[in-house]
DNA sequence: CTTATTTACAACCATTTGGTTGTAGATTAG
DNA sequence: CTAATCTACAACCAAATGGTTGTAAATAAG
């Protein structure tokens, strides 16, 4: 419930993978080598930009871990870490699981776990502030 | 199976939801606000920064649609906006579909999707292993 | 050998980002 | 009314981002 700091990713690894994926270019290099390995330059070779532009881009990836790199011979093959994707998925899934808790009126249950307080459950989502009981 | 051509989500809007997602104190506040709406200075209370930072923060999630705002007096709440939070797990999903696919060899019916893949593709046929990247 | 390809990386530049402080307008409280 | 609160927004600044060109090293090819 709590999304980020009941598993394992830290803070920063989370940032890294969101902005990561917070560019077309970088989201098309990822579609492209999750479904085969490319060289850097054969990547390149598809994007209106230089060279060592798209290599600035796989090295975000690669810092995101979201891509690998593995030499062979003088290129470098660029292949998708899918767990990184799975990842951000879960994180992504919890935001949502957090929402149907609020939509099924859980929040109400919550609250009466805690303390028996009246007169706080029904509609009223956003007429209360003075419910400060975080 | 083209992850972003083939629904609604533009690239400029991917890139501000996944912008928005790559900071930590914008995640929270989403996730505060998905429980409950909050105003704007009682969500500042939480922060180690000024009043106008959180102010911006709120602004790059409501350019994202992962907030709103409604006005309440001379107060704005910030409500979560999980349909935008459901469509980029969505599109996260996707991602994880093109893996899917490649881990079962269907390399050829993607080949005939032929999503967005302006040539490039050589033969390099060597990714075919079902070698896992572990 | 020489030449071409592939990658890495540094230096540079314009723009954006993430923070600050200050000012001003609306609204509520006394 | 005046005072306090909440928000908006401008101006400013340091650092990061996203692009460029140029240079150099490693490997492959002729």
């Amino acid at each position: 419930m709590v999304v980020n700091k009941s598993d394992q990713l830290a803070d920063a690894e989370v940032d890294r993978i969101f902005h990561a994926l917070a560019d077309a270019t970088r989201r098309d290099i990822v579609t492209r080598v999750l479904r085969r390995p490319h060289s850097v330059s054969e990547l390149a070779a598809g994007y209106a930009m230089s060279f060592a532009a798209v290599q600035k881009h796989v090295a975000v990836l690669e810092r995101a871990a979201l891509v690998s790199k593995t030499k062979r011979g003088r290129e470098q093959l660029v292949r998708g870490e899918v767990d990184t994707v799975a990842r951000a998925t879960e994180l992504l899934r919890a935001y949502e699981q957090l929402w149907h808790a609020r939509a099924e009126g859980i929040d109400a249950l919550l609250a009466a776990e805690r303390v028996s307080d009246p007169g706080a459950t029904g509609a009223a989502d956003s007429a209360n502030d003075t419910n400060k009981t975080d």
